[in-house]
DNA sequence: CCCACATCTCAACCGCTTCTGAGCCGATCA
DNA sequence: TGATCGGCTCAGAAGCGGTTGAGATGTGGG
């Protein structure tokens, strides 16, 4: 979760800064290109954030000469100019998405944790390691899962569906998004997997099914 | 929250349109490019779901020719192919967006929202989410409705409905709009369903039908 | 090679949601 | 006062969506 942000603006760097850390990111700051590029020589970076408007050596180019090292981080361009021909041209450049100024926070965030995801394949979260939800626990280092204080045994894919869950309590999830999240992106999306496994788990954390709650036409839901 | 969706793979659209459709959007399915422009042409839409590869016209023609006809309705590409000429070719054609497939699908739904935020101006997520009304409230993340404090059940077309008159407090919705809104553009205008589902919300929600007013030969307001 | 377990598909079942159509009631107006 | 129009409600039909069990397939250990 180590990101390096390259953004001459002291304002909006240290806004984004705090913005990604609350989210958990380890936020390098680069302020210009030069900067930039002895950083990511020296280190090793899941996402990349570079803006285009940079002093010295222009953003465009810190991308090419990245990608001329080959390097494989993904690269997530921060433009202030919103003419399809900047974005035209930072892709061309080996950018692997951009975001325009001014931005929603919450699109920044996406787009860097669907990048990162999209690299790295897993979904890591840093965080609490043992959840809770009414009487039940789960250990995420020993993977334990207990209920009533007696634990109980899960499958691989059981225990990534109640993971999920429990990182969303108290939140709608579509089927879709379950599928997508536990079964991957390309999952046969006509199957009933996630119903099936919906009801191996009601069964095993008990409850009578109340734990986690059918939203007709809509989805799940656990509280 | 109308969506116009062009896919011609059956399951892949369908797969689409029900994530979507639990995420609140009314989604209106053209299976190719003829198809898609005749939809567009005769309704109005938030966003345009637009696959590249299609039977017939081409995804980037219509994409075009939306543009050529001044329709400003922000266009999200779907595309198989994940080269960065494809997507410099599509943004060229007009197009606001793109996502690779296969894709994730909280990704698909942040752009599409994205899309719609930025087109609309206006952040009907960055804010509060959970709406009241009086003794209601409306819980957008858990879908959860409480009135004085004592959840009640609602099926998902009572919740959209709901949802609708949450967000225009105090605005007169004619039938037209309401039946536009929740049950999608091509429903069958003689219908009454509108009424027969006034009648099973205010029910539900208690206050003798004072939450929402009836006015004659108007529509409905809830204050 | 065999067995146990995990995963996934398929089909049957059940109940709820959704929608229709008809009849009712109250407003409005002649 | 009676006719008409708009809105409301009820009962019922249709079918979709969710659940479940049985069985096919895959996988890893002994």
């Amino acid at each position: 979760m180590n990101i390096l942000l390259v953004e001459d603006e002291f304002r909006v760097a240290d806004f984004i800064r705090r913005g990604l850390s609350a989210e958990g990111w380890a936020v390098d700051h680069a302020r210009d290109g030069e900067d930039a590029l002895e950083h990511a020589a020296s280190n090793s970076y899941d996402v990349i954030l570079l803006d285009l408007m940079l002093p010295g050596i222009q953003g465009q180019d810190v991308c090419r000469k990245l990608r001329a090292r080959k390097s494989k981080t993904p690269i997530l361009m921060l433009t202030a100019l919103d003419s399809p021909e900047e974005r035209v041209d930072g892709l061309k450049m080996g950018a692997d998405d951009y975001i325009t100024k001014p931005f929603d926070f919450d699109e920044l965030i996406a787009r860097v944790e669907a990048l990162h995801r999209r690299a790295t394949g897993y979904a890591a979260d840093a965080g609490e390691n043992i959840l809770t939800s009414g009487s039940l626990t789960f250990d995420r280092s020993s993977l334990q899962v207990t209920v009533d204080g007696t634990e109980i045994e899960l499958s691989k894919k059981e225990r990534d569906l109640l993971l999920l869950f429990l990182t969303n309590t108290g939140r709608v999830l579509s089927r879709e998004r379950i599928l997508n999240s536990v079964w991957g992106l390309n999952a046969d999306p006509l199957t009933n997997v996630v119903d099936v496994y919906i009801g191996r788990l009601r069964r095993k954390i008990g409850g009578e099914g109340k734990r986690i709650v059918t939203l007709r036409n809509v989805g799940y839901r656990m509280n």
